[in-house]
Formats: C-alpha cells, sequence, structure tokens
RNA sequence: GCGCCCGUAGCUCAGUUGGAUAGAGCAGCGGUCUUCUAAACCGCAGGUCACAGGUUCGAGUCCUGUCGGGCGUGCCA
C-alpha cells in the first residue's frame, strides 16, 4: 500500500467534502521537520484562496470530514493552514506485520498493469563499449527493474547501431586485411581489441581515398543484399555483440541476445516511413532532402530558418529519425506497448521532441501512448571535462569496470587482510561494480556527473560499499544470534522513537518506488535507501535487539532488523546492485 | 541569432505538483570501540540559493530581464 498515496486520496475527499472547488488535491508531502509530523497536507491554503475564506477554517471543516484515525494520530492544523500528520504506532506495527510476509514489500500490483518498452543501452557496433554508453545502460536497468518489481510487463530493447556508413569501413578493412591473410590470423587478433579496429579502419579510410571509395562501394553492397557482403556484416555484427554480452555480464545488467534489436531491422520499413509521411501529407521536399516541418520549429534554426525533420537523405539514404519513427511504429503495433522510454543522453532532446511531434502528427502513435524521452547528463572527469583517458583517448568500459574491481580489490584487501584472496576478490566485483553503478544512479540524472573514484568507494556518505556494508551489518546480527531469519516472527511493537522513525522509513518504500517509475528518476530510491540506512543505525545504536530487556521487544526489533535488511537487498537489486551477507 | 538545460556551503550534489527555520556527503574541528561489524555512530562549524525586478498568504522552485556556463541548431547517431 502506498502511505502517501493513501492519504492524498483520502484528505483530497474530505477537502472535496468541505466545499473546496473540484480537483483540489490535499498536497501530501513528506514534513521536513519532526515536529510537524511525518506528513502534511499543504492543499488546504490553495484550496481556501480558491474559496476566498480562511485557510486556517477550511482545515478545521476538512478534519470535521475526515476519520483517519486507523492510520495517524489526532491530526493538527499549524500555521496558516498545514495539516500536520503523525503515523500512528499501532497502524505502522500492523502494516510492517503484513508487509514481512509479502515478497513484495507491500508494494501492490498495478491494476492496469502497462507494457513498457525501455529503450537503452544501443551502443555503436563499430565501436567497442566505451563510457558513454556507461549511464544508459546502469540507469535503464535500474528503470527496468524497478518497472518490473511494480508488476508492469516491461520490454527491454537494445537499439543497436549495426548499419550504417561506418560499416562499409570497417568491412572494407577487414576484407583487406583477410586478403593479405587468408588464414586471418591477424584479423582475428585485431577484432581482439575494437576499438583499435575501428580506430585502424578509420585512419586508413582518411588517408587512402582508393580505400574510402571501397568502403563506400561496400555500403552499396551492404544496402542493395549483396550476400558475401552481407556475410561479412554478420560475422562483425556477431563479435561485436558478443563483446558486448561481456560487458553486461560483467556489470550484471539484464540485456541479453534476444533484447537486441538493432537499426538494421528497420530496413525494409524505411521507404514504408517515408511514403506514409507522404500519403500523410506532411512530407515537403527542401534541399533535395524529404523532411517534415513542424509548426514549433519554424524559425528555430540558425538565422531563423525552419527546421525539418530529414527522413530521407538527398542521396536516398535514411537516417536515425527514420528509424526512430519505424521503431514508434513497430513498438505500438507489433509489441503493443503502452509506454515507450527513450533512455538516452540529454543532447538528443529536440531530436526526441521532433520524432514524437512527427509519430503523433502522422498518425504513427496513438493519442495515449506515452511517448517518453528519459535524458541524462554528460559523464564528466575532475576537470569537468568530458570523461577520457588521460591521452584524451575514450575510456572503454571493460577497462573501467577492471580499475573498479582492482580499486574495490585494495580496499578490501586493507580492511580485512586475512581473507583469502579469492574472497575478496569476489567482494571486490561486488563492490566496485556496486560503486560505479550506485555513483551514477545516486546522481539526478538530469545533470552531468563528475567521476570520482574517491568519491564511489568512499565508506561514508550516499554509496555503495556504505549500503553494502549497512546491509552486512544487519544480518550480522542474526548472525551473532545463531538464528535463521523465519525465526523472527511475533508482533512488531513501536515505542522508542528510533524505532518508530525506522518503521516509518520502512513503510514509505512504496511510494517511493511509485514516484521512481512515473519519474524515471533512479535517483530518489538511492536518497531513499540512504535514508532508511541512516533510521536503521540510529536505531541500531540506540536500542539493543539481542540484549533488549524483554523477549517481546527482541523479536520485534529483530523483525524490524530483518525488514531493514530485505529493504535494503530489494531496493539496491531494483538498482542492479548486489549486497553481500557479510563484508 | 534562436532553442533547451544549468548556476544552491570550500568540493560533489539533493531539494517532489510553489509550503513552515534550504538538506546530505566529502573536506575541517571535537567526541564515541572491555558492550549486536569503528567499512560505523554522535556533535560543531559552514548559505545575500549567480544578479535585479515581478507574481502571492508563501518563491531555491513560477514569470521577465541581465551576467556566467553547457549542449543543440538540415542531410552523423
Amino acid at each position: 500500500m502506498n502511505l502517501k498515496g493513501e492519504l492524498e486520496t483520502r484528505i483530497s475527499e474530505a477537502l472535496a467534502e468541505a466545499g473546496a472547488p473540484p480537483g483540489s488535491g490535499a498536497l501530501i508531502a513528506r514534513s521536513n521537520k519532526p515536529q510537524f509530523g511525518h506528513y502534511q497536507a499543504n492543499g488546504c491554503m490553495a484550496a481556501a484562496k480558491a474559496l476566498k475564506i480562511n485557510p486556517r477554517e477550511l482545515a478545521r471543516k476538512v478534519l470535521d470530514n475526515l476519520d483517519l484515525s486507523d492510520i495517524a494520530e489526532p491530526l493538527e492544523i499549524a500555521g496558516p493552514g498545514f495539516i500536520n500528520i503523525r503515523i500512528s504506532r499501532q497502524w505502522l506495527a500492523q502494516r510492517l506485520t503484513e508487509v514481512e510476509s509479502d515478497p513484495k514489500l507491500g508494494i501492490a500490483t498495478p491494476e492496469t498493469p502497462q507494457t513498457v518498452v525501455v529503450d537503452y543501452s544501443a551502443p555503436n557496433l563499430a565501436k567497442e563499449m566505451h563510457v558513454g554508453h556507461l549511464r544508459s545502460t546502469i540507469i535503464g536497468d535500474a528503470l527496468v527493474r524497478v518497472l518490473d518489481f511494480i508488476g508492469h510487463k516491461v520490454i527491454r530493447q537494445n537499439h543497436v547501431g549495426d548499419w550504417g556508413t561506418q560499416f562499409g569501413m570497417l568491412i572494407a578493412y577487414m576484407k583487406d586485411l583477410l586478403q593479405d591473410d587468408p588464414e586471418g590470423f591477424q584479423a582475428e587478433a585485431e577484432l581482439g581489441d575494437l576499438e583499435e579496429f575501428y580506430r585502424k579502419a578509420k585512419q586508413r579510410f582518411d588517408a587512402d581515398e582508393a580505400f574510402a571509395d571501397t568502403a563506400r562501394e561496400e555500403v552499396v553492397r551492404l544496402q542493395s543484399g549483396d550476400p558475401a557482403t552481407l556475410d561479412a556484416w554478420r560475422g562483425f555484427r556477431e563479435i561485436s555483440l558478443r563483446h558486448c554480452s561481456d560487458v553486461y555480464r560483467r556489470l550484471g545488467v539484464l540485456l541479453e541476445d534476444g533484447d537486441v534489436y538493432g537499426e538494421s531491422e528497420f530496413n525494409d520499413d524505411l521507404s514504408n516511413v517515408v511514403e506514409d509521411l507522404r500519403a500523410a501529407g506532411i512530407l515537403e521536399e527542401s534541399r533535395g532532402a524529404q523532411c517534415v516541418f513542424l509548426d514549433e520549429f519554424r524559425g528555430k534554426g540558425e538565422d531563423d530558418a525552419d527546421v525539418p525533420l530529414i527522413v530521407q537523405k538527398s542521396d536516398g539514404g535514411y537516417l536515425y529519425a527514420t528509424t526512430d519513427l519505424a521503431g514508434i511504429r513497430y513498438r505500438q503495433d507489433q509489441l503493443r506497448a503502452d509506454r515507450i522510454l527513450y533512455v538516452t543522453d540529454s543532447r538528443q532532446g529536440m531530436h526526441f521532441t521532433q520524432v514524437f511531434g512527427v509519430a503523433r502528427l502522422a498518425g504513427f502513435a496513438r493519442g495515449e501512448l506515452m511517448l517518453e524521452h528519459v535524458p541524462f547528463g554528460m559523464m564528466l572527469g575532475k576537470d569537468h571535462r568530458p570523461f577520457k583517458t588521460r591521452t584524451g583517448g575514450t575510456i572503454k568500459l571493460t577497462d573501467l569496470l577492471t580499475e573498479a574491481e582492482q580499486r574495490a580489490f585494495d580496499l578490501v584487501s586493507g580492511k580485512t587482510p586475512d581473507v583469502d584472496e579469492a574472497r575478496r576478490r569476489e567482494i571486490a566485483a561486488i563492490v566496485g561494480i556496486g560503486a560505479v553503478k550506485y555513483a551514477d544512479l545516486s546522481q539526478n540524472r538530469g545533470s552531468d556527473y563528475v567521476f570520482s573514484w574517491d568519491k564511489m568507494l568512499s565508506l561514508d556518505g550516499n554509496t555503495a560499499p556504505y549500503m553494502q556494508y549497512a546491509y552486512a551489518r544487519v544480518k550480522s546480527i542474526f548472525r551473532k544470534a545463531d538464528m535463521d531469519e523465519s525465526q523472527a516472527v511475533g508482533e512488531i511493537v513501536l515505542t522508542e522513537a528510533a524505532e518508530t522513525n525506522l518503521a516509518v522509513k520502512l513503510a514509505q518504500l512504496p511510494e517511493t518506488i511509485q514516484a521512481v517509475a512515473v519519474e524515471c528518476l533512479p535517483n530518489l530510491l538511492c536518497s531513499y535507501l540512504f535514508e532508511l540506512a541512516g533510521a536503521f543505525m540510529t536505531f541500531y545504536e540506540a536500542c539493543p535487539v539481542l540484549k533488549a530487556d524483554a523477549p517481546a521487544a527482541r523479536t520485534s526489533r529483530l523483525m524490524l532488523c530483518l525488514l531493514t535488511a530485505r529493504t535494503i537487498k530489494t531496493g539496491l537489486g531494483m538498482l542492479g546492485i548486489d549486497t553481500l551477507e557479510q563484508m
């Protein structure tokens, strides 16, 4: 049950009964000061203004129409017309007892689950995965897990760049290598480092005019379906995808081969897209290219020019706008999507505004289909410049992960040198990868993000190691007591303030998850978990568990510990981060 | 030129549809291990929310302008 949502519903009803204008919301917010209770309703001021009456009087009438005695302590009117709400210990205790036996920790499945397509990661297969793919992959993975946990039907779509001019270059270069070396030893060796392979091909392309021509011919051959060229393309694509899988596995994201649905899949449909736009009467030829001009982009270009969405180049080639339009139709009609999320960097904002606009205008997207760009900022280095190697090169994802694990290993070795190395390696992998992910997810995705090893691997603050430690610390209580978690059954009784505060936090998981799903903001979950850990630490310091005065208190506190552990593990799990039973 | 985003503590960042005295973490200072993991906890200090107007019961949040920064702005994705 969504506590905040329940309060919103019930107080909004009371507000309506008290004579507030239709649509007046209770405007429930978490209170930022303990003396104001756990929640506060801010809606009376706005409604009273519309009615031209005293807000406190309206609040009084609202209370007359409201019975929250099952959930809350007697309500209080404060300040200009706030209603302060303190959740009752009885309700919390009862609620948490219910949650204790629920695998979904109180998160209700929606009445009408949606089919949500999440488009993320989408590396260009011409190159090896690098840090530029990290945020999309991590954020998308977290959103997928959250939506899935809630009970929506989630369809992952890895819209890889497996088609386009860069492949001509690569195929030409590969053919060259095979010519000089029919056994393919050199080609194989060079393919071990895709980034290098691409770099060499590109170098050759730029320097050698004849080679460039060959490369362009390969593109034409590829697009016209020449079998030999297609074979080469398939081989290259396969190697590249295998490399991606390796990275995904290491990173621990859900993406699988079956989720790959790349640009090449839409090839046959691109001419249809253009023709359908023409049939819809919105296609215009401009400077030899086929374009759609949206009203809202008139005069928005350089020198007040109209900005087109180009769907076919003057040479007849198609662009990613065309593919994205085809993708919308495919996802709506074939995948039956209710909502499509595009997890890409914020620089593509205008592109998606245009594509969504054209899709609506052309009738490709029905009105109820939710099309959302989920933008994120850039990854920056310490110098606040785009994150690069010292020499200015691109940082490969595999190298980044290796360094994360190595740094975590050094850290673990420093803390627990007596643990054997193999085990330290295992811990380091979980802590290191978790740190990279959590550092990214804990920040509001919209802002650019300054990458810092020291910060993400810090043991203090809102970091993965801290959260993982908090989890291990809770679990240690059960180990210490030499008891199984299943033995922690009984009644939850909240007496100490630290217990109540912890209980309130525990009861706030559903509303937090809901907000993450609606806003596509994983950092809300990170903040929540960090606050939960803080509430637990305070409880842990203030309330002896195993040495509690009475058996009933001991049982109750053990249940709070268990719920805390499960909530942290589940929450981190929804972020794609593993936990350790012992650190 | 135009469009979008941003400017919050020394640093890195939160801040929900406008709500009460703007919050964390790092760094700094000071306390806590014979007591459930000190990879921790507690406390102190740190702010003209870039600037100037405006809207209103109330503005970090909305509007206008200025300054500063990032990104985008027709045949790459």
